[in-house]
DNA sequence: GAGCAATCGAACCGATCGGTTCGAAAAGGT
DNA sequence: ACCTTTTCGAACCGATCGGTTCGATTGCTC
């Protein structure tokens, strides 16, 4: 078995007593030290002992919610893939102008993309794509297709309403998503850029995304 | 002192008598063997042993050429970082055309940094960027910095000619290099692409890239 | 307050880690 | 063939690793 039977509760209430491992307010106790750990220094360099001086508890309690370093892990991961996921969900609500909409939803999504925690998971996880191949794919396909689908029912709605005129809806949605996060998401993932670019700075770097996908894709008719 | 003195050769030849630790072959030998175990399993659980076993080499020798795990990896990514950019010296050179170089320019790119060598290496690097802020810096600067001044080299040689308008020829220089190598790139990075793309596939999408570059940035009169 | 169970924390286990040591073997030069 | 030096490879070292054990402590329920 590799998971614990875990009863999925929405918000960690206030603790009662719970059988041995079942206390979601010490499994997200847990999980925030490991976080921590795992995230400043990769899945290898984080010793089971740091992790439990980090999260606070015994590491025989550790052991009691789940069944090793790696299943650990594997459990944390997917909670920070959930979490980017989640925050990802409603970029793109009411658009119906095409260069507004490409705008918002491209400074939304930049400034998710670009925050410490999303950084930090992702390049956790690069570090061990070839050992956990299945982990890594799980983790970056939910991600990057829940946006892009998102931004490709949109550029379609455009396309039905004549303000777009594209062929290949997939690639014309991987363009601009590269165009207009591309450059900063490098920075950030290569750690030539220590913190996120404010608000601003991402404005005008989607900003010429825009203009420069709306003059290849745009209606001129106007 | 952070490194063995090291005499550098320009290509290792027939081995001669040399001290202890200056022998190139054996110098490269060691690498080569460290290569394989690191760009699989990442720095930290890439042990000295079985960098030994890989490489061929008694432990004992490899400490005799380098001063510890450290300044092996270290050793490494520096090789590996030079092999990278030598790869994409002259990948402008001649171009006249503008639609036409930038084609070359990312057909080029785009099937130098899908290969598996540099796909391994940035991964390997990514892993450690939070412990190893220096290294990874030096690896990703020079790197990126190189490849990108030629491009803006180019493209003001074109604006000059009056076949571009471009306003800010650093942010066009990026654009483009996100728009024609973006997707593929992080496909490969986070494994969900485990092979490089044919120079088919790759052309594709590059001129999809140039032809949308071209509608924001090429001149209207030919 | 009593009873029960979750958690704690210290000790333990076998294995592996990076790095060191050194006699034996191998390699190269004369 | 001899001599010198490099390399080999096995053993060693102290430290740390992931995981296990178990009496003591704590917290919750009745």
């Amino acid at each position: 078995m590799s998971d614990k039977p875990y009863v999925a509760y929405e918000t960690p209430v206030q603790s009662g007593r719970f059988a041995a491992g079942e206390d979601p307010a010490k499994r997200e106790q847990i999980l925030d030290g490991a976080k921590r750990v795992f995230m400043t220094v990769g899945f290898d360099a984080a010793s089971m002992n740091d992790i439990t001086r980090e999260a606070g508890v015994s590491k025989g309690t550790i052991y009691v919610y789940f069944d090793g370093k790696d299943d650990l892990f594997r459990a944390l991961m997917e909670r920070e893939r959930g979490n980017i996921a989640r925050s990802m969900q409603d970029v793109l609500d009411g658009q119906t102008d095409a260069a507004e909409g490409l705008q918002r939803f491209a400074a939304a999504f930049a400034a998710r993309i670009m925050r410490e925690d999303t950084i930090s998971a992702m390049r956790t996880m690069i570090g061990v794509v070839p050992r956990m191949p299945k982990l890594s794919k799980r983790f970056f396909n939910a991600d990057s297709l829940n946006v892009r689908t998102v931004l490709e029912d949109f550029i379609r709605r455009q396309v039905a309403e004549d303000k777009l005129a594209v062929d290949d809806v997939s690639m014309a949605a991987r363009q601009f998503i590269d165009l207009s996060t591309g450059t900063f998401f490098k920075l950030r993932l290569f750690g030539d850029l220590s913190e996120a670019p404010d608000q601003q700075e991402i404005d005008a770097v989607v900003s010429a995304a825009v203009r420069v996908f709306m003059a290849a894709y745009g209606r001129k008719s106007q």
